[in-house]
DNA sequence: GCCAACGTTGGC
DNA sequence: GCCAACGTTGGC
C-alpha cells in the first residue's frame, strides 16, 4: 500500500463551522456527516496527515477557503449517540456505530478564496469524475487527486 | 426562497 | 426488489 499522503475536499457551511471556526479551535471533530459514501470516504481512506481542502458551501461565495489536514483515524462520531443532538440516529449503538469521523486540523487560510465559479472554468483539467463539479453532487467529503489538488492551489493568486 | 438532483425510507 | 414519497443538499 502507498504511503503517501492523500487528498481530501470537505465541505462546511460557514454559519456552521467556518475556516475562521477552526483556526481559532485548531482541531475539530468532523461531526454531523450522515451520508455513507461521505462516511467511508473518512473511514476507509483518511490517514493522519492526509491534505483537506476546506470548502464553504452555501454561502455568498461559494469555494475553497482553506487547507487542513487530517488529524486522526476514524473514529465513532459521539452525537449519534446523543439523543440531544440533531445528529441522534436511533439505529446506531455503541457496539455498532453507525457513523465515523476523523478530527481535522488548521493549517492556513487561503490568501483569497478560490470560488466555486473558477473552479468550474477548469473543469476540463479537473476531470469530468470530479466529484465537486459533476452534475447534482452533493457529496460533502470527496477524494481529490494529487493532479487536482496541485491546480486548485494554483488558482489561489488567479482570483 | 426556489428548486433540481440525489439519497433514504418503507409499503407492497 | 421496486419505486413513490419524502427529506436534504447546495447553487443560484
Amino acid at each position: 500500500m502507498s504511503t503517501r499522503k492523500r487528498h481530501w475536499l470537505m465541505k462546511s457551511e460557514p454559519e456552521d463551522f467556518s475556516i475562521d471556526d477552526l483556526a481559532r479551535v485548531g482541531t475539530e471533530p468532523w461531526t454531523g456527516v450522515r451520508n455513507y459514501q461521505a462516511r467511508n470516504f473518512m473511514r476507509d481512506g483518511m490517514r493522519i496527515g492526509d491534505g483537506v481542502l476546506f470548502y464553504h458551501s452555501n454561502t455568498d461565495v461559494p469555494g475553497i477557503y482553506g487547507i487542513a489536514e487530517v488529524a486522526s483515524t476514524a473514529y465513532p462520531d459521539p452525537s449519534q449517540f446523543k439523543k440531544s443532538s440533531k445528529y441522534f440516529d436511533e439505529k446506531a449503538t455503541q457496539e455498532t456505530p453507525r457513523w465515523f469521523l476523523v478530527d481535522v486540523r488548521f493549517a492556513r487560510k487561503l490568501d483569497a478564496p478560490v470560488p466555486l465559479s473558477l473552479i468550474r472554468e477548469h473543469a476540463s483539467e479537473l476531470g469530468e469524475e470530479f466529484a465537486l463539479i459533476r452534475k447534482g453532487a452533493r457529496l460533502s467529503v470527496l477524494p481529490v487527486t494529487a493532479a487536482q489538488w496541485k491546480l486548485l492551489l494554483s488558482l489561489e493568486t488567479k482570483s
